[in-house]
DNA sequence: TATTGTTATACTCTATAACTATA
DNA sequence: TATAGTTATAGAGTATAACAATA
């Protein structure tokens, strides 16, 4: 049966296939990195949008992340649960809330992150070191809105 | 607000990230390319799954393509619905159906995949064609398992 | 009227468990 | 006993619609 078994020519080309199961295989890796660190990779996305700009609100935080903002209700209730993020009044709009890290949110940002970065550095040890940094680059390209 | 759009040095640095909207976004772009050849990309995925390779069962079409068997199913009922594949119980074990392309499927199949070529270089235009097959290559690696 | 956060709800994709028929 | 296909079901992850508070 090992004949039969990869992909084949044909799906090993396709960009979507190749595109999901990167994606999969990646955030397996992640999810098993940061687990012990009390987060699991979606909550991680979320510190990582908070982390080192201006103070957001849950509709700013949810744009960053590409995600919808009643989608990130739920993981702010579960990070603000776990004491890693606070959410305050905004001071002039009192329809926003202002979401912050705490210094535990940051602490935990900071070891979920170096577990992240040596998952990746193993996943990419297929590429060569400049391939590596090749294909985040592209990605990049593909993905961030084009500055203009 | 606009200095608050993006996602941020940190998230645009992350593999996860980078992989799951590169994802989304051409699996976006597949859909658009072969719904009006009268399959989804999901479908799409079977018909190249099943593509110029010896005749497969259902298990062997999904494991080529990374699911569940159950998940098969209910897309070869789809594609067998449409008449773009056909199932035939397999002549020396008939616990197995043997699972292949109509001549339909060859031609949605022929169709979609140009649809989908066509779509994935109007979208990796962001890169050189250079840069462009690297990505490909690199993801490759990184997915296909090595052939040892 | 429009926007933010929220809730309720529903939809998509997927897998697990259990059944059946074959082996 | 084990495997292929099937069904029922449940769990993620996500979005849409509608509501309350505020602008």
């Amino acid at each position: 049966m090992s004949s039969s078994d990869g992909p084949g020519p044909e799906l090993s080309r396709n960009l979507v296939y190749l595109l999901k199961h990167a994606h999969l295989r990646m955030a397996e890796l992640t999810t098993e990195a940061v687990t012990p660190h009390g987060v699991d990779g979606r909550e991680l996305g979320v510190l990582l949008a908070l982390a080192g700009r201006e103070p957001a609100s849950q509709q700013q935080a949810a744009q960053r992340l590409g995600i919808d903002r009643t989608t990130m209700v739920a993981m702010l209730d579960a990070l603000e649960g776990k004491g890693l993020v606070s959410r305050h009044p905004h001071a002039e709009d009192r329809r926003r809330n202002v979401v912050e890290l705490t210094d535990a949110g940051r602490d935990t940002l900071r070891l979920a992150t170096d577990a992240t970065d040596k998952a990746e550095r193993e996943y990419l040890a297929a590429l060569t070191p400049k391939a590596a940094e090749q294909l985040r680059t592209s990605l990049q390209k593909l993905v961030l809105p084009p500055d203009d």
